[in-house]
DNA sequence: CAGGATCCCACTGGATACTG
DNA sequence: CAGTATCCAGTGGGATCCTG
């Protein structure tokens, strides 16, 4: 990661776990990554999929991201303003984990009495957040 | 889970991916889980896997963690105290989320400048932390 | 051995208002 | 549209000491 601006990775080193999960941690990223997975979207597209995410969090969260290289910023010097966000080769290669993470949450998520819709389009990032 | 001790889950309903990294985030509960893999072990066991997570905290993340119904808590009756955690059902069926973490981050540690032993033990839980 | 209790502070993150 | 700025409450989590 560029900055370390999360101090959150104080595990014993070589602990590959916890860096996978230190840059995943953080409420929305996981989520933010799960829609990213996609496609390309800008700020007020993710803000509508992540909805209780304010934006100085998104705004936060997407730039831990981009600091640790696991997403890709493009500004249009336009007005208004356009800026989109993708998933990096990095990113990318996260994807096992977020349908990991997606297809646990498919299978168990029932037994928290948290209703699933079993949306097929679920299944697919891009689908209710 | 049982009590909701932990608040982070308000995503909108049916998001399986939120629900997922919801159990598995606070720190430490993703890599005593990893560790929890390789078997049973004791309170104090975990504690030397996990150096710098402090008796308090290990105790919260393993009330968490037993809450969600991820672990198993079994206490002897005796002098002195011997506790053993274990994964239940439930935190066996995450397994593949901590493979794929562990995977990933094997894969790409090397990348900040962390540099990773490569020991093959570290591809089976009760390696390094 | 396996924790519980208490103190305390840093950071997380929400609400709201403003801007190029 | 895509953020920034500021204020502020809640809590995550460390340090330390105590106990059945």
């Amino acid at each position: 990661m560029a900055k370390v601006r999360h101090s959150r990775f104080d595990c014993t080193p070589g602990c590959s776990v916890e860096a996978a999960i230190g840059l995943i941690d953080g409420k929305w990223k996981a989520i933010i990554l799960w829609h990213l997975l996609a496609g390309t979207l800008r700020f007020n597209e993710i803000r509508r999929q992540v909805q209780s995410c304010t934006p100085r969090m998104l705004t936060n969260q997407l730039r831990e991201l981009e600091d640790d290289g696991l997403i890709t910023r493009k500004v249009y010097a336009q007005v208004p303003p356009k800026v989109e966000y993708s998933l990096s080769e990095l990113g990318l290669s996260m994807a096992p984990i977020l349908r990991s993470l997606k297809a646990w949450g498919d299978a168990n998520i029932g037994l928290y009495g948290k209703p699933l819709g079993h949306d097929p389009r679920d299944l697919q990032p891009g689908g209710s957040a």
